[in-house]
This record gives C-alpha cells, structure tokens and sequence, in this order.
DNA sequence: CACCGTTACGGTATCCGTAAGGATT
DNA sequence: AATCCTTACGGATACCGTAACGGTG
C-alpha cells in the first residue's frame, strides 16, 4: 500500500467518481490513476469504487470506510510535510483560508493586511462557499481553516473556536421612513418589502426564528449570497435590507440609511474551525491572533487540545 | 513522502537507533535502511537522527515530532490493512495478546482455549512483560491489545477498559501456623519472611501500600516476576507467598496450604488496553466477549468512542 | 458521437540487493 | 579488531506517460 494510492482514491472520490478529473487534479495521466486504483484495490483484495461497465458509479460499504482511512492516513501525513516547512522556512507557504462573503468582504482585509506585512512570503488563497461548504474544505484539508458564523459547529472533524458575536442591522433609502420609525419593531420591518440573505446562510436562520417566534410572516421579496447584492438592490428601492452590521463601516454608505436592529434579533457567532488532527504551522497561529487578538497561540493549543487534537 | 520511509524510521528508532537492527526487522539490506532515512531527510529538509560520524547517536527535536507523527500514519495506514482482511477471511490472522505472567499463565488458558475452537485460523501469539512493557507494546502496535493490571491505566495513546477485580491470597506450607491464625492480619503476616511479586508488577504497589499505611515493614526475602516461582519457593519453606488469587485453582495445590488476603489489601482491577484509533477486527471483539463476558461489542465500541477513537 | 475508463507498451526513475570503504568504540 | 554506517554499482521492479481500444449515454 502507498500513500499516493491513497491520494488517488481519495481524489476519485472528491471529483465524484470521475477518474480523469482526479488524474487532473493529481497532476498525473488518466490510466496512471487507473492503476494505481486497480493495484490497490487488488492488494486489499477489498473493491473500493462500484462499477458499471467501465464507468465507476458509486462506493462500496467497505470503500466508503476505507476512503475515510485513506483520508485520516494522508491528513497525517501531510502533517509530518507542514511541520518540516514551518521548519525550514517559516517565511514560505500557503495559507487558505475558507470562508463566506461576509467575513472575506468586510473583516478580513484588515486582518490580511496585517498578516501579509508580517509574512511576505506566504501567498494566501480565499475559498469561499456557504458555511457547509466551507466547513467541508476545512475538514478535508483543502483550506487550512474555516471561518464562517453556522452550520459549522457541529462538524464531527472540526474543532470550533468561537471568535466575536455580532447581529444585523436594517438599511434603506435615508428617506425611507423605517429610519425614523420608534421604536422599531419587527412589525413595523413586516410592513416593507425585505432583502436579505440567502437561507442557510450568514445567520439567515436568526431572522427567521425572530419572525416566526413573533408569529409574523415577512415579506422577503429577494435573497442574496452576499451583503453587497442586498445593499445594491437596497440602494435601487427594491426593499428595505437586513445585513449583518460588519457590512457597514461608519465613514462610508452615503446612500443607504442604516440602523442596528440587534434588539430584534439573536446574536450569531462568527467562529474558526480547525480540522481535529491538523498540525498548525506557526503563521496560522499569528492568524487566528491578528483576527481574534484575544485568541492567543497558548489559548487555541488548549481548546484543540480539549477536542481531541492529537500533535 | 512514502510509507516506506516512515516505516523506516520508526523502526530505526524502535531498535535503539541501530540501522542494521532495524534492517532485519524490516526485511532489508542495511543500505536500504540508510538510503530511505536519507532521502527522507532530504525531501522533509529536517535532520531526523543525530549522526556523530557515522553512528546515529540521538534523535533531534523535530525528529522526536516527526518520528511520533510517522507513527500516527503508519498506524492509521494499519487499519486499513488490518480492516481489508477483515473483510476478505475473517477466519485467518494474528491476534497478539500483550500481558504479564498471571494473565498468560492462569487467565488466559481458558479464553484461548474457547478462541481456537471459534478461530482455528488465527494464530495467536502472547508477548509477556512487566505492565509497562505491555503497554508499549500495545501503544506501538506490536501487540493487538494489552491486558495487565496497572502502570497502564495513565498510558495516553491507549483506551483502558476495566474487566474485573481480584485480589491477593497467602500460600505457605500445610503445618505454616499462619494459616490458623485468626484473625489473619498484617502484623501476623509481617511475623514470617515473605515471597512476593518484583517491584512494580502484579498489583506488588497496593501490598507496599497496604502495608506502609499500617506502619509495618514486612520482611520481604524474595521478590519474583511470576506467581509460579513465588509458590516454588513457598513450598521450599523460604517464607509465606502473597500471591494473585487466581494463580489457584481450588482442585490443585496440595503442596501448599491457601487462605485468602482479600481484607487486608485493596483490590486490584486487570484492565483491558487498546490502542487509540486502532481499527479492530471482528475477532478482537469476540476475544475480549470471551476475556470478560460482559464486554459486548457494543459496549466495547462505545467506550473505545468516548476516548477519542476515530475508527 | 462524445465522453470515459481500460489495456498495451516503452522509457525513466526508484528501490533494494551486493560489495567495498571509512568511522567509531 | 569488531561493529556500524555510508558510498558505489547493477539488476529488477514500479511508476507514469502516450497511444490505441472498448463501453456507456
């Protein structure tokens, strides 16, 4: 058994069984991915893909318990690698971070700012996606860290780190008279066409519970996947948007009136995600600090620690 | 990175950081050993072993984390092994049994016996040690579980499960007065010269306990690893044995005159060991049924789970 | 027909053995 | 002197690419 049969079925498996889109992303030739498949599957003596003719169609009980060993093997593996390059040349590597709109938009450039100026040399990659999205990139080792608000803290292979609260806030026209309503109440919200984001989404489920718990049915006429779609649509007179607030800082945003509604709402917690297992090299540490200044490196070691982190 | 090389060096440092050693082990030539380690060190970039010349002489910082990470993957690289074959014939394989001289001698008999009748394919093979012995050898996967009675219940990479209670009985020759006198106590006891188990073995620590805490010091003439030398010398009239209760059947011994010690020392618990995030196979299961009848698969899956266990 | 996986084949690299050479104790 | 690791070299193997073939939708 090699490690790079491992990393072929494991690939196959995340291109959705599709062979010569693994070899692609593996860097090889179709057939070489083949085989290697065929050679491993024949030495276990165990059939790990389900085949129709020539087309592989699906994953057998045994196969799906192997890929999730072969994941396990290679996330170690990849550990013994980090840990010799923060080694050798702290100054070099990649960060990726996955995370939503929201967080990519409007919090982190300034933690990135500051992190690039600290390490040049480390070229950073933003996946973004839904929060389930992202989790899933950070569970399976394709970004280093997830950082989203839902869905996330209950991923079995994640360690979550809860980072700040915020909650939303209600822009309009600055002539809208939601403005100036007093006070103002999710009833007084219901009377106005609403935008906001889509379900699922950054602390979508918040609103939803407010409303329903007030036995009131808004109005959604749009949703969006990121705050800057709603504010555009908000500035059109489309409706009324509700954004988290960090989608608004004080100096900018002439053109929409805004104003917190965190009195409406149930706070939602931005939190960090770590896959359980990971060996973090020591600029993710400074990461998570520069975005969470009180999350130190000793405070993060001890909450992994509690998760069952193993280096 | 191959999981040849890890095995390589995990093997190396296994065998007191001697290359040839680790060679026969590994069913190599010497030079392959070394080439292997090289091109590992090269490719990580990390010096692994201290070299004074050309003997290796120590491991370094990062090798220390990288040899522990190594052993993480290969293990994980085990379970895929160990469940392939699992699948394909249930009915061959190696079960080893790490475990001290009491178990080995006057346990396991039985479990065995009923084992070999379930699956005669299996071989089997006992290791034998002193409990922390038993518990490396199961922490590194040398051994499939370990069953001892303390030293083990701390090891961090391993989930311990209680199996049962027992405790110690006095052996001396027929006519020893020690076996009329009533009550038995520790100062009658500490009258004679006493056999008993080596340091840090069979429950030795909760008889020094017991003891210390009476403010007695017994005469202890003979310390050995296992109850049947202690009862050779007893019968010799050398002193009275302390001895496990179970290294006595009720239909033997004779030669030697038995009276139980339960009230004077706290009961020791045997413990069953099993490595953390090691894939067991359906058979470990059925043995552990047999070793201690209330130790279902279920249960046993459920405590392995509240330790951290990944498969 | 387009797409996809397998088989066949050949060059290259890797692995691992033997044999010989320096170091260390 | 004995032990031990390294270097050097050669043969077998494995790996991976290209090209051609066969199923599938």
């Amino acid at each position: 058994m090699k490690l790079q049969q491992l990393r072929c079925i494991r690939e196959v498996a995340r291109q959705q069984l599709n062979i010569s889109a693994a070899a692609e992303a593996l860097e090889m030739a179709q057939p070489g991915v083949s085989n290697q498949i065929r050679q491993l599957e024949d030495e276990l003596g165990v059939q790990i893909f389900v085949r129709h003719g020539k087309r592989l169609v699906g994953t057998t009980d045994a196969g799906r318990k192997i890929l999730e060993m072969a994941e396990q093997t290679l996330s170690q593996g990849d550990n013994i690698l980090k840990f010799s390059q923060d080694l050798n040349n702290s100054r070099s590597g990649t960060l990726t971070i996955a995370t939503t709109h929201t967080q990519a938009r409007y919090i982190l450039p300034r933690v990135i700012k500051a992190f690039r100026e600290r390490y040049p040399g480390i070229s950073l990659q933003i996946k973004q996606g839904n929060p389930d999205q992202v989790a899933s990139l950070a569970a399976n080792g394709t970004a280093d860290i997830a950082i989203a608000t839902e869905a996330i803290q209950t991923h079995p292979r994640l360690t979550m780190i809860p980072c700040y609260k915020w909650n939303r806030c209600i822009a309009a026209l600055p002539d809208h008279p939601i403005l100036k309503v007093n006070p103002l109440t999710l009833e007084e919200i219901a009377k106005y066409p609403i935008i906001t984001y889509d379900f699922a989404f950054t602390g979508r489920s918040r609103i939803n519970e407010a409303f329903e718990e007030a036995g009131i049915r808004p109005n959604i006429v749009l949703t969006a996947m990121d705050s800057d779609v709603i504010k555009t649509y908000a500035e059109l007179g489309l409706g009324i948007g509700i954004v988290a607030e960090m989608a608004f800082s004080p100096e900018n945003e002439q053109t929409l009136g805004v104003r917190s509604a965190a009195h409406l709402f149930t706070d939602s917690t931005t939190r960090i995600g770590i896959r359980k297992g990971a060996y973090l090299r020591q600029y993710l540490f400074d990461f998570i600090e520069l975005f969470s200044p009180n999350l130190t490196e000793a405070k993060v070691r001890h909450m992994l620690a509690k998760n069952g982190q193993t280096a």
